[in-house]
DNA sequence: ATGCCAACTTAGATTATGTCTAAGGTGAGA
DNA sequence: TCTCACCTTAGACATAATCTAAGTTGGCAT
């Protein structure tokens, strides 16, 4: 994708295409590999150091909420502990953050194909969407459910 | 559960039951709802100060080592991110941390009965076990990646 | 053109979470 | 009874993320 798109990209969801926050989306649509923060901001940095640490921050933040790019594997920054009964898979309110239990189903594999000599230990599902809780506010107050997670930005 | 019947799991793993470490364990099998490493230290310790900090995190390390536990939701400490193109599931390797894109491939939904009022926005694979690179040494050198992640216990 | 102001960037302080260290306690078995 | 591996602990340390307060930029109204 060249400069021009990421820009209008940028430019389409309200945000300003500032040199900083260009390098930040266009590193990252360069890279597959799921880069954290601190490795976006040291191969940015180096390459051009007009990039500061808490403007990495600032702009992957700004392009999660933008919908331009999304957060993995963690919801939240602390480790969160299941004791292992029955296999079971996982569901994770966009609103309030909280995990709940889904019984568990099985699911289909990838093609072998698509894994290649990956081998799989367990396949789990990560489902995401409103809770009981959160589901009947969605056309109501849709602000954030007192304190802990999902964190918004006011900016200054 | 009773009290013998988790003193037996415990033991069944090579772990002594201690009062602290039999608290943590009863407290996770007591609640379904994820609880963090504070969570569990501000809970157990408030009922009966005899568990500290340290201990907390070393007990939930040795449950989770023992497999009597896991962690969810997060592989490392580190947020990471990924520039939303098409839509795909994930492989994290067991071994190395590493976390792949897999193709696409729609997954069957939940049962509505088992999702009860939750609205679903979206349904994501994560598939466990051993990348390309580590899978090759299953039965050779099993030893962490030099680096990165999968921090284990030797205790002192 | 000029000035304004919200959007943006920044260094550094602060907070949150997790790990390590060094010292001491405990108990199963010789 | 002695011993030693297992366990607990306070507090220091490390890392990731966020906040603060100040400065910069640039689109736009005049
Ligand atoms: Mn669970
Ligand atoms: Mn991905
Ligand atoms: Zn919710
Ligand atoms: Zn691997």
């Amino acid at each position: 994708m060249d400069a021009a798109a990421i820009r209008e990209k940028l430019e389409a969801t309200g945000l300003r295409c500032t040199p900083q926050r260009y390098t930040v989306m266009s590193f990252l649509m360069a890279h597959h590999d799921h880069p954290t923060a601190a490795e976006i901001f040291a191969a940015v940095n180096t390459a051009d150091p007009r990039l500061s640490r808490a403007t990495t921050y600032n702009n992957l933040r700004d392009l999660v909420e933008a919908g331009l790019v999304r957060e993995v594997a963690t919801e939240g920054r602390a480790a969160r502990y299941d004791a292992t009964g029955e296999q079971h898979h996982h569901f994770i309110c966009d609103r309030c953050g909280k995990m709940e239990d889904i019984p568990w189903h099985p699911v289909p594999s990838p093609t072998a194909n698509a894994l290649g000599k990956r081998v799989v230990r367990e396949c789990e599902l990560i489902i995401r969407g409103l809770c009981t809780q959160c589901a009947p506010h969605r056309r109501t107050t849709p602000k954030p459910p007192t304190s802990k997670p999902s964190n918004h930005r006011s900016h200054n």
